[in-house]
DNA sequence: AGATGTGAAAGTTTTCACAGCC
DNA sequence: GGCTGTGAAAACTTTCACATCT
C-alpha cells in the first residue's frame, strides 16, 4: 500500500484517542458524523482517512468503537513497546521524562544522555543518565526505535548524527532548525518560535 | 491583504531565523537559492512565500539579508514585546519558563498561573505564581496578548475558556485534544502523542 | 431510513518555466 | 549571465453527492 499523508495520520491519531473517550463512554458503534464533530472535522475526511485503509464501517450502522480503535492501532503501529531515547537532560528532557502520558501509547524512554559531567551517573527514576558517546553501545541491543533530540541548537545536528549513526530510523527534534538526515530516517520537528510566531502573525492582522 | 497560509506563515519563521544565521555570516544579499537550501525547500518556494507580501528582491542579485530580515519581522508582528501568561506550572510548564529562546523572538513570560495552593505564592526568578481565577484581573491592564496552556488534558478546556473569558485571543495548547474557543481566537496544538505516533507509522512501514 | 465508501468536483499548495530586470 | 516575480500547470487535499449496503 501507498503511504497515506502527514495529516491523515495526524488525524488518525487524534481518531486514536477519541475512541478512547467513546470506550469510556460506553459507546459500542460510532458514526463518522460523530467522531467528526469531536475531532474538529467533516465526516467525509473521517470516512475518507479510514477507506484509504479498508472498510472498518458497516453501512447504515457505523463503525464498531472497539474494533477501528484496534485496527488504527495497528496502522499506527501502537500494538507494541517502542524504545525511546532522550537526547538531553536539561529542562526539557526533565519535562518529557516526567510526561508519563507518552507510556500510554506505548513509547517508553528507557535511556537518558547527556554530556554534562554533573548529571552523568545520576538517575531519574531509577534510570542512569549516561553519556551521549555512550549511545552506540547502548543502542546495539536490544535496539532504540525513536530518539528525542531535546538539546540547544548548536548540539541538534551532533546527536542527530550520533544517533543515525547507532540505525535510529526517527527522530522527534525538539531544537529550532532542520536537521539533515539520511532518506531512511524520519523526522518531526516540534518548533515552538514557529508556533509563537504564528499566533503573534495572527494578532497583528 | 488576505491571510496568508499556515504554511507559507511556518515558513516565513523558519526564514527568518536562517536570514539571522546569514546575517551573523556577514553575507549581504541572498539568492533564494541560498535561502532555500538552508531551509529545506525549493527555491520557487521562498520566491512565492515572499512574493505574496511584496517585493522584497533585486532580479539578478538576490535578497538583502538584513532589509528581508526585517520585512518578516514587520510581517510576523516581531517588532514588538509580547505578553505571555503560562498556565499551569508542572514540569512542562517549568521547561517553557526556564526556555529563555522565546525572550530572544520578544515573547516574555510575565505571568504564571496554577491551582496547587503549594505553588502558588512562590516565585519563579522573582515572578509570582498565582491562581488561575487570578488571571481575568491580571489579564485587565495591561494585557495578556498569548496564553500557554501547560495544564493536564481534563483542565485544558477550562482554562482556556477562563483565557477566552479574559480577552486573550491567542492560545499556544500542549494538552492533547482540541480546545473550542470562538472564531476570534487563534488557536496552535502542540501535540507530542501525535508527533511520536506518526513516527511509529513511518517505522512500520 | 441511516450511514458507509468513493468517484468526481472543488479548493489549496507546490512546482515549473520564462519574461523581465539587474 | 544571474536571479526575481509570477502566471500556468501539476500535485495534492478536502468536500460533495450519490450508489450501495444494513
Amino acid at each position: 500500500m501507498d503511504r497515506a499523508s502527514a495529516s491523515t495520520v495526524a488525524r488518525l491519531s487524534a481518531y486514536y484517542r477519541l475512541l478512547g473517550e467513546f470506550e469510556r463512554e460506553r459507546a459500542e458503534t460510532i458514526p463518522s458524523k460523530r467522531l467528526a464533530a469531536r475531532a474538529g472535522v467533516t465526516p467525509a475526511q473521517v470516512r475518507k482517512d479510514l477507506s484509504f485503509f479498508g472498510n472498518f464501517g458497516r453501512r447504515g450502522l457505523g463503525y464498531n468503537v472497539l474494533q477501528l480503535r484496534e485496527e488504527i492501532a495497528a496502522i499506527l503501529g501502537l500494538g507494541r513497546r517502542w524504545r525511546v531515547a532522550l537526547l538531553g537532560a536539561g529542562n526539557l528532557g526533565q519535562a518529557l521524562f516526567a510526561y508519563r502520558e507518552l507510556e500510554k501509547h506505548g513509547f517508553f524512554i528507557e535511556h537518558v544522555f547527556d554530556i554534562d559531567p554533573k548529571k552523568i551517573g545520576t538517575r531519574w527514576r531509577g534510570l542512569e543518565i549516561a553519556h551521549t558517546s555512550e549511545l552506540p553501545r547502548r543502542a546495539a541491543d536490544p535496539g532504540i526505535d525513536i530518539a528525542i533530540v531535546a538539546v540547544p541548537a548548536e548540539a541538534a545536528q551532533g546527536v542527530a548524527d550520533i544517533a543515525v549513526g547507532a540505525g535510529i530510523r526517527a527522530l522527534l527534534n525538539f531544537a529550532p532548525g532542520k536537521i539533515v538526515v539520511p532518506d531512511h530516517v524520519a523526522v518531526r520537528e516540534v518548533d515552538l518560535s514557529i508556533a509563537m510566531e504564528s499566533l503573534s502573525y495572527a494578532l497583528v492582522k
